[in-house]
DNA sequence: ATATCTGCAAATAATTTGCAGCACA
DNA sequence: TGTGCTGCAAATTATTTGCAGATAT
């Protein structure tokens, strides 16, 4: 809110510790998880700390982030090539999927409507090959 | 949690006038929005009618769910032709687009991954038209 | 020297849940 | 007639924020 955007940028332990946390990681991380990880390195980080890094770090465009079915946010390192994520209903698994589709949306979204992409984020929620069959109304997968 | 899958559903009052509500509506409503018109239908509806209503809708596959960048979830009826959102990180606009990368996309995705594709969110981060060249680190675009 | 960042504790706010009564089938 | 649904109030939990002290530049 009345946060000013400060004019320069400090790169400090805390900083390094979690860019490099969710650089070296395959894939996504949650807050809590990044924070534990980050405790290991320096325990008197704060959880606060590692929500403000990561949105700061959104601000620069290193990661992105995610909220998949779950009520809390996942965040990653930028990749190279854009990937979607595949979400699977009933075992809650998530994998990745490349495609040249997506470059292809993402050019014509630029011609079209001159709308300057920044990021995207495509999930595809559904029963993955282990999962089909058992798919209606599992509504309760935990436990 | 706890909450065992019943094996007959209702169709009440609330429920028809929120899926009422929820179908009418071109585009998409939050939680608090879809209560205010609900309430002017059905004065004692609560809103944990609207959510649990919500999840149940989702459940059956009638509406889908979105976060765009703000903290809480909007809801839409699910449509006939699958859209991505396109969202301005500046003035907070979203609007919709249509493409067939997207089709293509999900049948990519059940032929070679053999994942059941349930639904489809899209959504693509960036600067519209009017807000370009405005881009950097405008962090606090509220009021 | 000073603007920026951090840790801590407290606040915020969306969503969920327990429970007792109501109502659809 | 009983399972499923609702309203209400209270709980939960992710995320944000205020502030005073520390730190990078």
């Amino acid at each position: 809110m009345g946060m000013a955007t400060p004019r320069n940028y400090r790169l400090t332990s805390q900083r390094q510790t979690l860019l490099g946390l969710i650089r070296q990681q395959e894939g996504h991380l949650d807050a809590i998880e990044l924070y534990r990880r980050a405790q290991e390195l320096q325990p008197r980080i704060s959880l606060s700390t590692v929500y403000r890094a990561m949105h700061f770090f959104k601000q620069l465009g290193l990661i992105e982030e995610h909220r998949f079915e779950q009520d809390h946010l996942h965040y990653e390192a930028k990749p190279k090539v854009e990937h979607c994520h595949l979400i699977c209903l009933r075992c809650g698994r998530i994998s990745e999927f490349q495609s040249p589709q997506t470059d292809k949306l993402k050019k014509e979204v630029e011609h079209e409507k001159n709308f300057k992409v920044a990021s995207i984020q495509i999930h595809l929620q559904g029963y993955c090959d282990q999962c089909q069959g058992k798919q209606f109304f599992e509504v309760d997968n935990r436990e």
